[in-house]
DNA sequence: TAGCGACTTTGACTTGAATCAAGCATGAGA
DNA sequence: TCTCATGCTTGATTCAAGTCAAAGTCGCTA
């Protein structure tokens, strides 16, 4: 937990992305001038390693944040400890949300990242002076429910093998959006996590893994880096579609 | 489709509910007089039976729904038939999606229902001039996500005991809010619908309610009537709180 | 009221993933 | 350099849920 904490300059960082239709270059508030200042006076920049727990299932959150970088893990725990990872927010997501006080869900970070905090009450008040801002806030929420289910659709209804596959289709979408063909990246998983995203055990995530590696559809090195020679062929065993 | 059609009087439907937090009797509308004026002008009332497709996949979508009566299930189908319900919606929940066009799945009527039918155009200017309207929708979401979520943890680490004892729980929390200790209720899913919404087959789904009718959890009439003696034992069931 | 069809239950068997139990790397610290 | 911890892989075995097959139930219509 050794935050670092300094002003941001808020025009550096996207304000909701997930939910525009369109790419930004980094940049996607739509705040007036005077809402900037506001942001930049009260929002705070905040480095945590990967591990750390930014909200408590069950916990009152009091803020908002933009993810500047890395990924951070939603995940739902039952009461004798049985998790399931319910969703991951890339770079850069914003995270949180309005209306909503009580966290149904616990949020940690499963890489390093760094995070814009921004108060939640400034937050709503902008909400609620800009049309446009709610409404990218509601497709950002849209968007997410549509992945949800799409997950849904993953853990209900995939072999073990489809599920692993279409979790490195999923991650290599976020790490390279545009590239077709072949694909590297680093997973920001460990494989228990993996586990718990896909309703698996580590052992059979591993299992998987080695499979996929021996038919040639993924090389991986150092248990992080993957290679994906042909990201169509990932992605028919990962269920077609 | 024998679908019938005449003019309704919105004041009589709630307008967006499951995301309002008050209870409404029968009543959510925030809208202007002449905002009601035109609605009842374009909007229609539509009777459909259990079965009928009411959006196909990767349809265009050209209106909302208000659902009157009757439960519809949206699902997910895989190119090879596999499908997975991703949600059910009871009256008088509201369905549909602003912004987004295209469905992403398909919508289909589980048991027989009355929808009243809003065209898109219409209601999306009247979402654009009231913000409550905006951000009841907003909420309607946040409430589906948490519930998609919830349902995530459930597909992916609960047994298939706990898995139909879950929907149980769902239907019945829907059936009767308020009842605590025992309560009736009739499905509105087919073994096949649970099936497909809880990730097994029909067969388990069918030894499972078995099992819990043998221990005594709920009882059974006709398929489709239950009666559960103990919400809170079966809940427990269910995989606790 | 017999017969048909759709839906559900039940039984026997198979299988995919979980469990249990060693081993293997890699990196940190002594 | 050794040890220890952590995270990953691999193997043997078990078990929960799937598959295949048959029979039961109910409502509908002829």
């Amino acid at each position: 937990m050794d935050a670092q904490l300094k002003i941001l300059d808020i025009h550096e960082v996207p304000l909701v992305c997930r939910g525009c239709d369109a790419r930004h270059n980094g940049v996607c508030s739509t705040l007036t001038p005077h809402q900037l200042t506001e942001l930049n006076k009260h929002s705070q920049r905040k480095a945590v390693e990967a591990g750390t727990e930014l909200i408590g299932q069950g916990q009152q959150v009091h803020s908002y944040s933009n993810i500047l970088k890395g990924v951070v893990k939603l995940s739902k725990i039952m009461a004798d400890g049985r998790q399931q990872i319910v969703g991951l927010q890339f770079a850069p997501d914003f995270m949180g949300r309005p209306f909503h006080g009580e966290s149904l869900m616990a949020a940690e970070a499963a890489t390093d990242t760094e995070l814009c905090v921004l108060p939640r009450k400034i937050l709503e008040r902008m909400i609620s002076e800009s049309s446009e801002l709610g409404s990218r806030l509601h497709n950002q929420a849209l968007t997410e429910l549509d992945e949800a289910r799409d997950w849904m659709l993953t853990l209900g209804r995939k072999s073990a093998r489809e599920k692993v596959a279409s979790l490195l289709v999923l991650v290599a979408a976020h790490a390279d959006p545009d590239r077709l063909g072949d694909c590297a990246f680093e997973l920001p998983l460990s494989r228990a996590d993996i586990a718990d995203f896909l309703g698996l055990t580590i052992e059979t995530v591993s299992r998987q893994m080695t499979k996929l590696r021996k038919d040639g559809l993924i090389h991986i090195e150092n248990n992080r880096q993957v290679y994906v020679p042909d990201l169509d062929k990932l992605a028919v065993t990962a269920g077609g579609d």
